[in-house]
DNA sequence: GTGAAGCATGTGAACGTTCACAAGAAAACG
DNA sequence: CGTTTTCTTGTGAACGTTCACATGCTTCAC
């Protein structure tokens, strides 16, 4: 509350000055160092309050060469997953005292990772947290690019070397499907992400094998943009080819919403004629026309997940790169049944 | 591509030396000084190509007092809007040449808003968004937290003498209403959001005042929270004291769509017994059963606006506070229709 | 009571830029 | 051709911190 003017930052030597010490002396007591006795530092903290000085991060991280400052490089943050995880990776980096630049991206390629990482690599970024969804840029590349600055990739295929934390998309497709084939269904087709997306094709590809596990010819396949028009038109097409299948794989719930939607223009009733399952649980599934029985991810720990793995890799940086991996949960609602 | 040892950074003085010309012209070249020749930039600039210079931000934010950073408060960044205009917000600070620090708050407090602020004072934040979407915190408060930062605020109700970027939520609210009654509905209720945001008062006040003018008088009203199962939970609760209703509004889409849940379960048909209009026209609104009818919202374009105008604040900031003020638009689909 | 050890505090330099000013060279003017 | 003007380049200081080291004082052991 103090009466302070703006023509003139308060700086260490003001506080110093005020408390009769010296400006190193103010450092230490900022900086928590315990060569400080009880008395001065009570001292210095209430000229430091009654001045309502702030410490200039410029100023030290131009010597210290730290700038407590992380980078999330997204790609398709309008969509679901990736905004949440935004979130979640903002508060968590918070409580492990850094603060978070944000940079989009709309292509996924290289040039553009590139300039996102130039852009801030003047500011002394201590870690870069990149959402790499789809296919485009590979970790080598990656790896070049970032020269050395610790990161950690989010979204990366199962089983790839690169330090990241993932989701398991093939447990999750298999969880979907393994569901339909115990409710009896024999005829499952699937309405896909845009295969170039790793999560798209890592549940299309178990879709796919656990059918054959299970002795069971696939149906066919359509592939969406993650819209719910989009999965509503690649429904449309699918039912051009095959009226006849009983289950339905939906690649997020967006889509499964359009899915539903073409059904029903079809003639076809949820969950009496066809059962679907969409991916994600995004917080309307539990409304949809009927309740959605959905594959879960838990954004949220995948984002917090990141942060603390990012801030590991910068304090250890000799440890090797490993991959966290997280495990999705089947929610069963009403768009699925037992065939009759 | 150079070889360039992790050890030690490149600085301007390595560039002057490596081509052969003084630190200060160096510097000079990076910020398009006119003052240098045509062959002496050229060489510079190869320079710097050659050693894979990058300038320094913090050695040069501590001499300009500039950061080129922007903080963007936000409340609720899980709900649509919000992320919505994140993402916006980053593009459009990207184009103007700064970076942004996120700041997410869970609670509208001055409390919070003031830590979120000052955890960042220190950086030299030339300017800061807020997303203050709810009551809580005043303009006049704001205004002693950010001690002089400039800053512009969002969603702030319409007619505030702070400075900001806001969609005319009454002019919406009249637009849903003004629909409904046009197609001779006459018996016309309500679920609003929750009455301490400011878009879900000023849109339950319009809903209100334009049946007034129309001499009819208004239905019940009951509050969800913006979730599809808030929405759900607020029309059962609705449908125990009313069911002689026509039409709905409802305070956003995801509630909409629970809230037609609630009333098919209830045995009423959209739109044969009960018209309903959301607002925002969310991606997935043109798939509910039925498509919905809706009020958009540009967040895209206020993002976008919210930037320009703060990045003008600061670069005058002898200008007097003014509020820009949006419109949105109503999309007609298949949830409404004449009464017969 | 003397030397070593530990603690509290202070001093000078450095981090990598930009700013203000100076200086030299080239161009323009009478 | 001398003088002014303009253009190009260089020098020293400053921004606000932290780091490495120095100093003086206290404490302790023998």
């Amino acid at each position: 509350m103090s009466s302070d003017k703006l023509s003139k930052r308060v700086t260490l030597h003001d506080v110093a000055q005020h408390a009769g010490v010296s400006y190193q002396t103010v450092s230490r007591v900022i900086n928590d160092d315990p060569h400080v006795s009880k008395s001065t530092r009570q001292r210095v903290l209430q000229a430091i309050n009654a001045l309502d000085y702030r410490p200039n991060y410029a100023a030290r991280s131009l010597v210290t060469r730290r700038s407590n400052l992380l980078e999330i490089i997204s790609f398709g943050a309008t969509h679901y997953g990736p905004s949440q995880m935004v979130t979640h990776i903002e508060r968590a980096a918070r409580r492990l005292g850094y603060n978070l630049i944000l940079s989009h991206i709309t292509d996924m390629t290289t040039q553009e990772i590139n300039s996102a990482v130039n852009r801030l690599s003047g500011r002394l970024v201590e870690g870069i947290i990149l959402i790499t969804p789809v296919i485009g840029v590979s970790y080598e590349e990656i790896l070049g690019i970032t020269r050395g600055i610790p990161f950690v990739m989010i979204d990366t295929p199962l089983g790839s070397n690169a330090p990241g934390v993932v989701i398991n998309q093939h447990y999750g497709g298999e969880l979907a499907t393994q569901h339909l084939i115990a409710l009896g269904h024999r005829h499952i087709c699937e309405i896909s992400g845009p295969l170039n997306w790793f999560g798209a094709i890592a549940r299309h590809e178990s879709w796919l094998s656990t059918l054959r596990v299970a002795g069971l010819e696939p149906g066919k396949s359509a592939a969406g943009d993650w819209t719910a028009v989009g999965g509503y038109q690649a429904t449309q097409q699918l039912l051009t080819e095959d009226r006849t299948f009983t289950g339905l794989i939906v690649g997020n719930d967006q889509m499964a919403l359009g899915a539903m939607r073409a059904l029903r223009e079809a003639g076809l009733r949820v969950p009496e004629d066809v059962s679907v399952v969409g991916f994600d649980d995004i917080p309307e599934a539990i409304c949809f026309e009927p309740p959605l029985t959905t594959v879960r991810q838990d954004f949220d720990a995948l984002g917090a997940q990141s942060v603390e793995y990012l801030v590991d890799r910068i304090n250890r940086p000799e440890q090797p790169a490993q991959q966290r991996v997280l495990y999705p949960t089947l929610v069963m609602r009403q768009s699925t049944r037992a065939v009759p």
